[in-house]
DNA sequence: ACACGCATGTAATCGGTTACATGATTGA
DNA sequence: TCAATCATGTAACCGATTACATGCGTGT
């Protein structure tokens, strides 16, 4: 039910489905991903529970877009939400589990894994240093300076970095380990 | 997917979906859980799709046991999951999130989030560290040279408590830049 | 003429969780 | 007697993904 809250914390200012799916893409994306088809039946759903309000707005190009608005009890909702503490569910991590059965593949193909694990992290990484110069450059008072509602985004991008390179210094890790055994 | 691959990983020797999920608490629960009402339907699915082979075994309490084996196609499948190469998949990890939409909250609310949030991530990390501790013990030739078998379980092992040290270290600077700011 | 971006949605399916049903043996 | 462990499963539901359907305006 995660995601609910999530479109109730970015609809700070009322936008459409459309535009929310575009928010994604620049920001929580990292940790956070939602298509159209979760979206737009999700935003009816919470209208009908009172979370939001909607206004249908002529569109220049395209149908006439569907424009929504945290209610008193939407915010109420999401501040409950964050009051209830932080939300720590097992997650499912898909590479992790191949390398624990890594012995079932033979050592040239072993050390190609890791190879590739850390170039698609090294790539991660580089986007969200790349999103980090953008705003470093936007905004002198990055990034202790900066407004609550951009300090604790940018909380969330560090995190991501520092994950990013503690994966890194692994997979380097593991690389020389598994030259030092064969 | 991954979850039959999980399975075919832990089929090294046979066993019944009972056996399954307990082998699942004390190795890969770190990051990836499943249930039995999730494991029983999928092993005999694998078992119709020539993945897996069973035979009845009478039990000394309860009803006869189901153990599964590995067949070739189940080795090979296996084994194609890893020549692929990691799945690198988005994750949703909800108390990011959460920090994201912080500034809904006051001050005081903010600062006892990260409290909870390092107070978990430590009795995570110590669930870790004990588990490597009881390894160290068994065997002698922990950690680099253990048998293959075991010595990728404990390159996961490694990345899971530099991963919890890390998340510690961001909420101890979290919580200095936030009391900074005040 | 055609592709792309805007903008809304539905339907089928899949992976995972929660709750329920059954029944034997063992130990407090 | 009662709870716990062993051991199997089904059913209902929820969250997320993929595919499909529709149609306007703009630029090549």
């Amino acid at each position: 039910m995660s995601l609910q809250f999530v479109l109730l914390g970015m609809l700070r200012e009322p936008a459409s489905g459309y535009d929310l799916k575009q928010r994604f893409q620049n920001s929580v994306r990292h940790f956070w991903a939602a298509e159209l088809a979760q979206i737009y039946p999700l935003l009816a759903r919470m209208e009908k529970d009172g979370l939001l309000s909607s206004e249908k707005v002529p569109s220049t190009q395209g149908p006439t877009r569907k424009v929504y608005q945290r209610t008193r009890a939407g915010f109420e909702a999401l501040s409950q939400w964050l009051l209830q503490g932080p939300e720590v569910r097992s997650e499912r991590v898909s590479w992790l589990a191949q390398v624990f059965f890594l012995s079932h593949i033979d050592s040239t193909q072993r050390r190609q894994f890791f190879v590739e694990l850390k170039a698609d992290f090294k790539a991660h990484l580089g986007e969200l240093e790349r999103l980090e110069q953008g705003w470093q450059q936007d905004d002198p008072r990055y990034p202790d300076a900066l407004p609550d509602e951009t300090f604790f985004p940018q909380l969330t991008l560090r995190l991501g970095m520092m994950k990013y390179r503690t994966i890194i210094e692994w997979c380097d890790e593991c690389l020389t380990r598994l030259e030092a055994r064969d």
